[in-house]
DNA sequence: CTGAAAGCGCTTACAG
DNA sequence: CTGAAAGCGCTTACAG
């Protein structure tokens, strides 16, 4: 059906080695002879088939990448990071969304190893225990989890989280809440840590709430809850949590920033739109992004070496939903 | 280095070919030896290398999905449902970001066409002369963009914008604007016809603006312009353009509803939560994604038949952004 | 029910 | 600089 590489072989009167390397590029070939194939080829409408270049070659120029939840804006910036970084370095990228259905990146790994050249998997759900199944499947990059034996990228939220705390802290409030993220993050047990540590250290009392799906619905949810408990100020697992809640409170006549701060992480587009604008975490997800990519095809070259792990930074921004403590 | 066939059919002592039969299950295959070839294969850590499968059987269990951007929110619920109806017909979805660059389309289209069993195309911006191209690479399905040639799923906004329109009018408005998206965008072309319709049928005063980008900062920057031109109601291309206004609306101390009604399109997640709420239209976005997916491995198996164009229909969600015109 | 053989479309040492 | 040949790991008629 389509142009294969003999077609094209047979009508410029060459042998089919020959239309590869003057194809691809990666040997001599006669200048003369190349022009009148490459011109053939255009010609002719050859595409290379991709497969079969895959099968010989080994190589596929394609990456692929795994994330829980393209629906959570935390991921875009990540993801659109990921397309740039590989398309600078000549790869395309592979997305697949697990849909927070943690069985599924496991499978979904193993499908796309095969057919490309590394695997970036961002915030893995994946129980401890199979893990090691994922690392096996190299070159892959973990993102937001850290992977005993394996290359990861994380976030260090503790920054940021230090500095939310001051913040709410240096505002006068002394019992501030923390909703927490699915049960299974990574990320959650990191920013939970640091969000005790942080109040301990500063003498604020901390009511923890949750786990809570990162999710806007979860946020509504967890507004009632915040609301019983007489919170002046939550920091939220994450923006979409804190936008949810932000709705509910704003729903119910609370208001947010003066009735009660609410700090998100993720520092998420939306979060300079809501009403008022969100306090929320910088989280460097383009960074992150990009990183992955140079280690996953860092990896793929060879580049042996001990796995690597790459820290960001995060840092808080200042908006509208966090004030002074409430007098009582 | 990964275990082969061959290496399964010498540890099982049986071909390779009775290994392939055996467990792709094609064919008949003596059911003791199946099972000493399934036990052999699961634990030698067999894994079918997908490449070499899709090369001689010519099927991928891959659909290609190209979107203009995930970063709008409108896209990911149609992604999600892609992959929902994809897994249930035993396919996994391959999705490329072209970040609305156009030209990106064709070419991402052409690196997966080969490797994927079919490819679905949303909001293409190819310019009409190029979209025979893409045509081509059938099995191909487009989604909201009518396509000479080509299977398609279009959504009708014409309901929506009508009752939009109707909505506004009877609240009094005499004079609307309308913000365009993208010049390119097939939409946006059936939208502004329907709102000119709607208008005109109702006796409604008519202003244009932009073209704006899909964006949430072109909704920013299109407030201002709304602002000069005196409008008391605005229907927007999209809800980020509808959400962006709004945000600098009420930045500016104009009050959304009571000052100025706006009404987006597509009613996406977060139109039920920002303040006020957003009026919007529903697109059946998911609905369109199945649909999709049926059509797509409908046209693989062959199901000739002259191109399908399957219509969706739009319905007005009415919240809290609309809301009687300000008296003068 | 099973095996041997050909072939999918390319790439890549190996000779020349 | 170029060709012939082998091979990537599977699948699939074709015989038996």
């Amino acid at each position: 059906m389509a142009v294969t590489l003999a077609d094209v072989a047979r009508a410029v009167g060459v042998s089919a080695s020959t239309v590869s390397r003057a194809l691809s590029g990666t040997e001599k070939v006669n200048e003369a002879t190349r022009q009148r194939i490459v011109k053939a080829a255009a010609e002719m409408g050859y595409e290379p088939n991709q497969v079969a270049r895959s099968l010989t070659s080994g190589r596929n120029d394609l990456i692929g990448l795994i994330v829980p939840d393209i629906a959570n804006p935390f991921f875009p910036p990540i993801i659109k990071a990921v397309q740039s970084r590989a398309a600078s370095r000549g790869k395309t990228v592979l997305i697949a969304d697990v849909d927070e259905h943690p069985a599924d990146e496991i499978k979904r790994a193993r499908v796309m190893h095969k057919r490309v050249d590394g695997l970036i998997v961002v915030s893995p759900r994946t129980p401890d225990e199979s893990l090691a199944e994922l690392v096996e499947l190299q070159p892959i990059v973990f993102v937001n989890r850290e992977v005993p034996g394996a290359t990861s990228v994380l976030v260090d939220a503790s920054e940021g989280i230090q500095e939310a705390v001051e913040h709410l802290a240096s505002l006068g409030h002394t019992r501030i809440g923390y909703l927490n993220g699915p049960r299974r993050s990574w990320s959650n047990s990191q920013r939970r840590t640091a969000v005790r540590r942080a109040c301990e250290e500063l003498g604020v009392e901390l009511v923890e709430l949750g786990p809570f799906e990162p999710q806007i619905q979860a946020g509504v949810l967890a507004a009632d809850l915040v609301h019983s408990k007489d919170l002046t100020a939550v920091v939220a697992y994450d923006d979409l949590i804190a936008l949810g809640l932000m709705a509910r409170m704003t729903e119910r006549g609370v208001k947010v920033g003066p009735d009660i701060s609410v700090i998100g992480i993720d520092d998420s587009p939306m979060s300079g739109m809501a009403y008022p604008t969100l306090t929320s975490i910088h989280v460097p997800g383009s960074r992150s992004g990009m990183t992955a990519v140079d280690l996953v095809l860092d990896l793929g070259e060879g580049a042996t070496s001990t796995p690597k792990v790459v820290q960001l930074e995060t840092r808080l921004i200042i908006r509208g939903s966090t004030a002074p403590a409430p007098h009582r």
